[in-house]
DNA sequence: CGCCAAATGTAAACTACCCGACATTTCATT
DNA sequence: AATGAAATGTCGGGTAGTTTACATTTGGCG
């Protein structure tokens, strides 16, 4: 039924480029597939068995509580990227979960066990494997870096360019990004309060840096950031 | 020559367990091998060649320097601990060296490229390798959602707990740690200033929770930390 | 031994940011 | 159009931690 649209799916993820049809067939056949809405949750951590999830459509954020109930957002998904058990190794330590952003989002998964079968096959998907893990470490390195050295605004002003140069539609030095988040979300990722992420981006605003709605903002010009 | 030696440095090593004799030895040939005294810079990041690095005895610590000179230190790193291009790509956008802590280290690294050959050829050692870069990154997350949610007091307790439980000597409760950083390097890595850590530190001994000098660390009890 | 540089200790001024407390706006739902 | 909940805006008080600045101690080394 869904087998040719799932082949598609992976197909048409870099990282899967190296694999011969069989191969990729080989993984459809335990690969689930879901859909999910604007405001679901998606637990993933402490599932029955350890998966790896492909986020086709778009947009979710990973968020993990600690024991003492504190949400951190972990990371923003777009269309493309992998999560759950990306390091191979179940985990229940992390109390992790998934909150879909976007108005509709689909998501194809597969066994831990399965993805690893397959690794082992293939040297050449294992080593592209290795080097995408070993690129999401440099991310968070570089993330951690920032928190330390960078007041909010500086964190703001490269978290908005990133996401800019990620997502946003550009046109010369103008972006604009389809705007999935709020505040609150943002005061999250840059790691700051509520109100100074407010306080920051109408000062943007103010200096018409950016122009900042629920639906979009508008980079006028990415380099003034 | 050393090449008996350098077998062993890898072989005892856990990633390696899983490789034949003979696949060591071909990882050998092109091993170098080098020591190094206390306060040695060691260039990596742009060093000729991108390679790998396998810390056999002593301690480093890994810092980056961004554009605008601060020092942050990435990472401590102990005996049998790998280090270098571990994400596999080489990258000049950051800025890293390894300084040398304790009074003698010795470190053997190998090419990246002839090591991208042995994973391609030993599937198990690549997925060992991908969960060994996992398991870093979910360290390094953990690091930061520490520095997320806890203040620099608690960010200094759990990083003695976890520095005595990596090396410190146990005795019951009791734990002494061999003290190779100054009080300035712990400052670093729980990301507060020089200043602050001594305060807290003397706190701590005040409450005879800890006992510090420049030689050791002495902790009491763990569990009251 | 005596010198010097590095490490440690201490204190006061300052500040970026958090937190609580509210008002206002926006949007989905009936 | 009415209602309520979520998102956004705004203000001030409180504080953990930085910064500057200097004193003191320690240990390595000629």
């Amino acid at each position: 039924m869904y087998d040719e649209l799932k082949y598609w799916y992976l197909r048409d993820h870099k990282l899967f480029w190296t694999l011969s049809m069989s191969q990729i067939k080989q993984l459809c056949i335990i690969t689930g597939f879901k859909k999910a809405n604007k405001g679901d949750i998606i637990y993933f951590s402490s599932s029955d068995l350890p998966r790896i999830f492909l986020l086709k459509k778009g947009n979710i954020k990973i968020v993990s509580i600690d024991e003492e109930g504190n949400e951190t957002i972990k990371e923003i998904l777009q269309k493309g990227d992998l999560f759950g058990e990306l390091s191979l190794e179940a985990d229940d330590s992390v109390n992790e979960y998934a909150k879909v952003l976007t108005d509709e989002v689909s998501i194809c998964s597969f066994l831990l066990s399965d993805f690893e079968d397959l690794l082992v096959r293939n040297p050449t998907l294992a080593l592209s494997y290795t080097k995408f893990v070993g690129l999401k470490m440099k991310r968070f390195k570089n993330n951690y870096s920032n928190l330390v050295s960078k007041d909010a605004k500086t964190r703001l002003s490269s978290f908005l360019k990133d996401w800019a140069e990620r997502e946003g539609i550009q046109d010369g030095k103008k972006y604009t990004i389809n705007n999935y988040l709020t505040q609150a979300d943002i005061a999250q990722i840059i790691c700051t309060s509520r109100q100074t992420a407010t306080l920051l981006l109408n000062e943007l605003e103010e200096k018409n840096i950016i122009y900042y709605n629920r639906k979009e903002i508008i980079i006028d010009d990415i380099e003034k950031l």
